[in-house]
DNA sequence: GCGACAG
DNA sequence: ATCTTGTCGC
């Protein structure tokens, strides 16, 4: 296990080659929702890549990956617990994936290279990240309705958006990883949600990820 | 120094 | 993240 000084050294190299355009960029066909699931008291997990299509939302292919993670949860570090486990489960798809959805942070980070910026630079793919608490930065409450949000500012900047995907229930927070720019990101997440205030991708992952631990072990 | 801290 | 079912409410 590499040490932590060593991992910033890493978050520092990749950031070199990190890409946020400012044009909008074309929605692909599917998208890739990652996740992972741990083991109770041990440092078994399984990673799940769900192939979802954006269109009618369908879950088109699962692949995943179970095996042992060696880094252990770091708030800042996150990527280093997940992403070997998530680039072994994407190895496995047969559909070749074109944007990859994660559960977490991509720039909105204490040093603007969350997992989802790792994961992007790393299999240099567009990649963005959706999570379910606030971890970094100042907001205020979006709007009730579905499609409402607000900026998420941290150090001056905008880092990411608060994106209500339904009406009433509590937001999530999007922010870009590599190669897709933040106004597509929370535009997406609402057109990714359905009947849930998780958009299909990664709660699809969550659910696919859940069932094959709990069948594996 | 103290508390907070994606999953 | 994980331990966990039913239940209340829109």
């Amino acid at each position: 296990m590499i040490s932590q000084d060593e991992a910033f050294r890493v978050q520092d190299e990749l950031r070199a080659r990190l890409v946020i355009p400012s044009e909008p960029v074309a929605v692909p066909p599917t998208v890739v929702g990652l996740d992972v699931t741990y083991e109770v008291g041990s440092d078994r997990a399984v990673a799940a890549a769900v192939v979802v299509d954006v269109a009618t939302l369908a879950v088109v292919e699962v692949a995943a990956f179970a095996g042992t993670t060696d880094f252990p949860y770091v708030p800042g570090l996150l990527a280093f617990r997940e992403v070997p486990l998530l680039t072994a489960a994407i190895e496995r798809l047969t559909t070749t994936p074109e944007l990859l959805v994660c559960d977490g942070y991509g720039l909105a980070h204490p040093r603007r290279f969350g997992l989802a910026s790792h994961l992007g630079t790393l299999l240099d793919l567009p990649s963005y990240g959706v999570a379910k608490t606030p971890y970094v930065g100042t907001f205020d409450p979006p709007g009730p309705g579905r499609g409402d949000s607000s900026d998420l500012i941290d150090s001056g900047a905008v880092v990411g958006r608060v994106v209500r995907t339904r009406e009433g229930v509590k937001p999530v927070f999007v922010s870009a990883g590599h190669r897709v720019g933040l106004a597509d990101c929370a535009a997406l997440t609402v057109r990714l949600s359905g009947r849930y205030r998780i958009p299909e991708p990664t709660r699809q992952a969550d659910i696919e990820s859940r069932r094959i631990l709990r069948e594996w072990q």
